[in-house]
DNA sequence: TCTGGGGTCCTTTGACTA
DNA sequence: TCTGTAGTCAAAGGACCC
């Protein structure tokens, strides 16, 4: 919603990077760098055949949605987020591909480095898109904050042969926007002196935090444009939409954004959901995948040196209904089998019986200590630790599937496909 | 159209405590 | 001892982002 909101015409040509010549971009030092239909790309380069072809990627079984679809499929009308059994309808001949994360990492991990290469203030949203404030690297490298993102634009091309996107602002959400707006392949510079004249005309939808549903609330309150919240005195918006929300707003819409490109950035939560291909009322089908998603959120603490204190699962219906209910322990933890009790538990005793279409685990309450596992002798682990601990090191010597919970072997047979060798 | 998966942040409510 | 209040924390839900 809103991300790729229109400007006018006129307005977007001027701002536009073309043929090497772009506006002033004195003071313009956030660069936000977005990879152009990021997995679709890489698949496209993965299969040179494929690119004069509508490619979409994401989930293909009945309830998937896509994550990326090239520009050509986006013609026919296919996008991000929408259900895969949309898109197919829209462009039946397209070719649908499953993710392949695994080759998408490491494609960004190169492209994070050619950034970090530039400057070390490099800040990165997800695997596609980052920012980088080049504000120290313009002597060193000799170059405008326009020549930076030109540079980087080539090197990404050169060295990974996918295109990206680069907006030049003076603060982050200008960089963003403007990134989203010179999409496929481009460059847009906001100059410093106007920020105002190229946020005002964009709708509500284009401010950082507005979705579908604050929208309309904003459209209730007459506020279509950026430029409308901007001239809402600030106590009525606080009083409308909440403080929080309103003052956030408030200074987006004046071009107020004083948030600082953070290299790094703590996890506060760790957690793994499913949703089923057909809905489960079986609480024991619930229990198993409850146990598979306590493995996998246990195994990604431990792979990250964390420990969690809050256990919550989250149940939706089949009507999407969606609810969580969670519980703090006494002690973090990362034992498989510590989350999964909790989980169950909760379960058991917290969610009404009904048809669940989807099942989560999350832990909250992170840190990185081991000091409270070290100072509670007699912590309610009773040898798990050590199990997981040699059931992590078998996975990664034998892969992930070498050690499974024997309850979770060959009951559901939707999971024991994945026991069977990939095609390949 | 019929809605994934991994996250973050905010608001509200209720329990507990000083 | 009882009552009111303010602060803190946990829990739950919702909106949003990519």
């Amino acid at each position: 919603m809103g991300r790729s909101a229109n400007l006018p015409r006129g307005l977007r040509e001027r701002f536009r990077a073309r043929d090497g010549v772009w506006p002033d971009d004195t003071g313009c030092r956030m660069l936000h760098v977005d990879m152009d239909a990021f997995y679709a790309s890489v698949e496209i380069r993965e299969r040179p055949e494929l690119a004069s072809q509508p490619v979409v990627v994401g989930g293909v079984s009945g309830r998937g949605v896509v994550s990326s679809a090239n520009y050509i499929a986006r013609e026919l009308g296919v996008r991000s987020a929408m259900p895969t059994a949309h898109a197919r309808r829209l462009a039946p001949h397209a070719v649908y591909l499953p993710p392949q994360f695994h080759l998408y990492e490491e494609v960004s991990r190169g492209v994070m480095a050619i950034f970090r290469d530039i400057t070390p203030l490099v800040e990165p949203l997800s695997l596609d898109e980052a920012f980088l404030d080049v504000g120290g690297a313009l002597r060193r490298l000799g170059l405008t904050p326009g020549g930076i993102g030109e540079l980087i634009r080539s090197r990404v091309f050169e060295a990974h042969g996918v295109t990206c996107s680069v907006g030049v602002a003076p603060t982050k959400f200008l960089a963003k926007l403007s990134s989203g707006m010179c999409k496929p392949d481009g460059m847009m510079v906001i100059p410093a002196g106007s920020t105002l004249e190229f946020l005002h005309p964009l709708p509500v939808g284009a401010l950082w935090g507005v979705g579908e549903k604050t929208a309309a609330r904003l459209a209730q309150l007459g506020l279509e444009t950026v430029g409308d919240v901007a001239a809402m005195p600030l106590a009525t918006l606080r009083r409308k939409i909440g403080v929080a929300l309103a003052e956030h707003l408030f200074a987006l819409a004046r071009g107020v954004d004083e948030r600082a490109v953070v290299p790094v950035s703590r996890e506060k939560s760790i957690g793994a959901e499913e949703t089923f291909e057909v809905d489960h009322l079986d609480r024991a089908v619930l229990r198993r995948e409850l146990l598979r998603l306590s493995e996998r959120t246990a195994s990604s603490l431990r792979a990250k040196g964390l420990h969690g204190r809050t256990v919550s699962i989250k149940v939706r219906f089949a009507d999407f209904t969606t609810i969580t209910r969670s519980r703090t322990l006494s002690v973090a933890t990362d034992v498989t089998q510590e989350i999964y009790r909790t989980a169950v538990d909760l379960l058991d005793t917290q969610v009404p019986h009904g048809a669940v279409r989807l099942i989560g685990v999350r832990i909250e309450g992170l840190d990185n200590s081991d000091s409270a596992h070290q100072l509670i002798f007699d912590a309610p682990e009773n040898g798990w630790r050590e199990a997981d601990q040699a059931a992590d090191q078998a996975r990664s010597r034998f892969g992930k599937l070498a050690v499974r919970p024997a309850s979770l072997l060959g009951k559901d047979p939707q999971r024991t496909a994945e026991f069977e060798p990939k095609p390949d």
